[in-house]
RNA sequence: GCCGAAGUAGCUCAGCUGGUAGAGCUCCUGAUUUGUAAUCAGGCGGUCGGGGGUUCGAGUCCCUUCUUCGGCUCCA
């Protein structure tokens, strides 16, 4: 007999090989028949499998995050199973889960795939599913797979299995298809009842570049039918949400062919918003001791040959403009560091000067791939709120402390919730990338460290994410679709010093060298405000929001009173507009609704009478008449009210 | 840059197997003077992304190029 601990801590003992699925069954059969696999002393396991040693015990079903993977893993070889059984001779390399789904990238040799084509695959894994075939693992000898994946002529698999331990490796079979693969799979294809091949991309073997290019092919499953109808209706939903329709439809920004892509312009209503955002943030930085400066957009190469930028990026950047008789090149600026040193050393300084914060809406130009344009989140000219902070080595990590307090009061006070602190440090493989020597990156890692545990932050550690002259905390959150993007970023730099010859004098009458701190909390403002968009759905809160009111008179005869309206609003410093449309009410109520504008006061006879407004709150409906100050005070309120929630939080 | 898909009026979209472009909204004009999510009528508006080809004839077929979308690679 062995002893098995569930979750809740009761123990039962059952026979040695007893399999979860089975310990499920004594519990419930309901839940016996919901096991999707289980933990095992920490160890996802396939439900069937034996249990041989006392054990923690965790059954997993759909409501767990390893429960869906594991389904969604198997789901992953159904659709394999399906595309074999469709196109014989594809050649399959890896199908992982998937935080929503699963894929599968496969080498379609002679085949080829269209969305047309996603119908006739779900059929197909929906008539395999049916069969209700067992998913069997087999452990096998690393010679006997070679000889397996050879007679399948199976170059993938071999390569896969190249790199595994003899002893370690397993197949997987379910019905017809064979893979190899370390599981854990659900016990049979019967209780996957939904599929839905969701898209087809080209993806790298093995993410290289110079490799082959194989089709990755992304589905999604579910237990029943009605979860993948609400999983589109979900996905239609975050769609509206997409900052570049919102953006067109609330005539925030655009593109134009004619100025080149990813080079956005940014219209009226967009950028009331923005310089709203930049408001906020240069008080921020005002009270945070930063001092402002500008520096212009283009730079000789030699500050970028100085700053090592032109050696890691000289060949991949717009190419130099060019003088017409004295033969300067300059560079339009990526980065607006190289200036800010320059601004440092423009005069001797003292380690009592110290830190001095220099702050600017730098707008820096980056030739992005073509492929890689995206909407507001991925351009080619863009503004950064950024500043560089030169500190003694003894005031970083306060300063790096300070920078955090400031990126987080962004965050709160546009409610930012579900972002990750990602601690993104060098790749320890190819050290090449990078400038400046080990123990400066040392010093720098430590600092950033050090600062992230101090404040509390749940981090990640990313390798190979880091900024080739220093490491970086990130703030990432996602977008209306889940995909991740870098907003806040704060980076700690020895090297940058080193290259410019950056001194002060210390009390010790030496000179020394300060550490450079790079931050921007925004990141990009283009990208803040697409991830802003997406995150409230276009509609802004009262404080940002391009108009905060439109007045709404019942016919002409009362544009009169509305102008008065609108002039008395502005100058108690509100901003809106007066639909004066020949159109009925319902119909600017509607139009103005659609545009998301947060107050709408609706002025007739009544109104005009008394001096008020009728007043329409943004998904709410009629909230009542307000006289036109006592409605610019309830705008005021709800203004410091938002605030004074999220300091509280 | 790579793989795949798509580009028709300002916007959202229709246009069958090639026969010479259409709707709704927007905009303009007129009527209406409106009380809480679409008033009615009329009108303007497209060299069907650009270029080339096949054909008696191309929005429709082919090639090429640009842009956009989904990924990959990249991201100071």
């Amino acid at each position: 007999m062995i002893k098995i601990t569930l979750p809740d801590g009761s123990i039962r003992e059952v026979e040695k090989g007893t399999t979860s699925q089975q310990v499920a069954l004594s519990i419930s059969e309901g839940l016996a028949r919901n096991v999707l696999a289980a933990k095992v002393n920490g160890e996802v396991w396939d439900s069937n499998r034996a249990i041989e040693t006392d054990a923690k015990l965790q059954l997993l079903t759909w409501n767990d995050d390893e429960g869906k993977s594991t389904f969604w893993h198997s789901s992953a070889h159904l659709m394999a199973e399906a595309l074999e059984s469709l196109y014989p001779g594809v050649k399959f390399w890896v199908g992982p889960p998937l935080e929503n789904g699963f894929y599968y990238d496969v080498d379609l040799e002679e085949n080829t795939l269209t969305p047309a084509d996603f119908e006739k695959i779900e059929t197909k894994m929906l008539e395999l599913a049916r069969q209700n075939n067992a998913y069997v693992r087999k452990p096998i000898s690393k010679s006997d797979a070679i000889k397996y994946f050879k007679d399948k002529n199976d170059f993938y698999k071999l390569d896969l299995l190249e790199r595994l331990d003899d002893g370690n490796i397993t197949l997987y079979t379910q019905g017809e298809f064979t893979d190899l693969c370390r599981g854990p799979h659900i016990q049979a294809t019967g209780v996957i009842k939904a599929a839905k091949i969701l898209n087809i991309a080209g993806a790298y073997w093995k993410g290289d570049i110079k490799n082959k290019m194989l089709t990755r092919i992304y589905g999604i499953t579910f237990p029943k039918d009605k979860e993948l109808k609400e999983y589109l209706v979900a996905l239609e939903e975050a769609k509206k949400r997409d900052h570049r329709k919102l953006g067109k439809e609330l005539e925030l920004f655009t593109f134009s062919e004619k100025v080149g892509m990813g080079l956005p312009l940014w219209l009226p209503k967009g950028t009331m918003l923005r310089e709203r955002l930049e408001r906020f943030m240069r008080d921020a930085q005002a009270k945070a001791g930063y001092l402002p400066v500008i520096t212009p957009h283009i730079a000789l190469k030699e500050l970028y040959i100085c700053s090592g930028h032109y050696e890691k990026y000289g060949a991949d950047a717009f190419q130099p403009i060019n003088t017409p008789t004295e033969g300067e090149q300059f560079f339009l600026k990526p980065m607006n560091c190289p200036h800010h040193c320059e601004i440092y050393k423009s005069s001797p300084r003292s380690y009592k000067d110290l830190p001095i914060r220099y702050a600017e809406f730098g707008t820096v130009y980056r030739y992005e791939q073509h492929g890689e344009l995206h909407g507001l989140t991925r351009v080619r000219g863009f503004t950064q709120d950024d500043a560089h902070l030169f500190c003694r080595p003894d005031q970083v990590k306060e300063e790096f402390c300070k920078v955090i307090d400031l990126v987080l009061h962004v965050f709160n006070a546009l409610d930012f919730k579900d972002y990750t602190a990602q601690i993104s440090l060098r790749d320890p493989e190819n050290k090449a990338k990078y400038i400046g020597s080990d123990e400066n990156w040392a010093l720098a890692e430590q600092a950033i460290i050090e600062s992230a545990k101090e404040k509390g932050l749940k981090t990640v550690v990313e390798l190979g994410e880091a900024a080739f002259y220093g490491p970086k905390l990130d703030f990432m959150v996602k977008d209306a679709i889940g995909r991740k993007w870098q907003l806040g970023t704060i980076q700690v730099d020895y090297n940058l010093p080193e290259r410019f010859e950056l001194e002060y004098t210390g009390s010790d009458n030496q000179k020394h060298r300060p550490v450079m701190i790079h931050r921007a909390p925004f990141g990009s403002l283009e990208r803040f405000v697409a991830v802003l968009i997406e995150h409230c759905a276009g509609s802004f809160p009262l404080w940002l929001t391009p108009e905060q009111y439109a007045i709404l008179p019942i016919s002409e005869k009362f544009n009169d009173y509305a102008k008065k309206v609108m002039d008395e609003l502005n100058s108690l410093g509100l901003r809106g507009s007066i639909d004066d449309r020949n159109e009925k009410i319902g119909k600017k109520i509607r139009d103005n609704e659609m545009n998301k504008i947060p107050f709408m006061l609706v002025v007739g006879e009544k109104e005009a009478a008394e001096n008020k407004v009728a007043v329409r709150e943004r998904g709410k409906g009629d909230i009542g008449a307000l006289g036109i100050a006592e409605f610019a005070k309830k705008v005021e309120e709800v203004i410091q009210n938002d605030f004074k929630q999220k300091e509280l939080n």
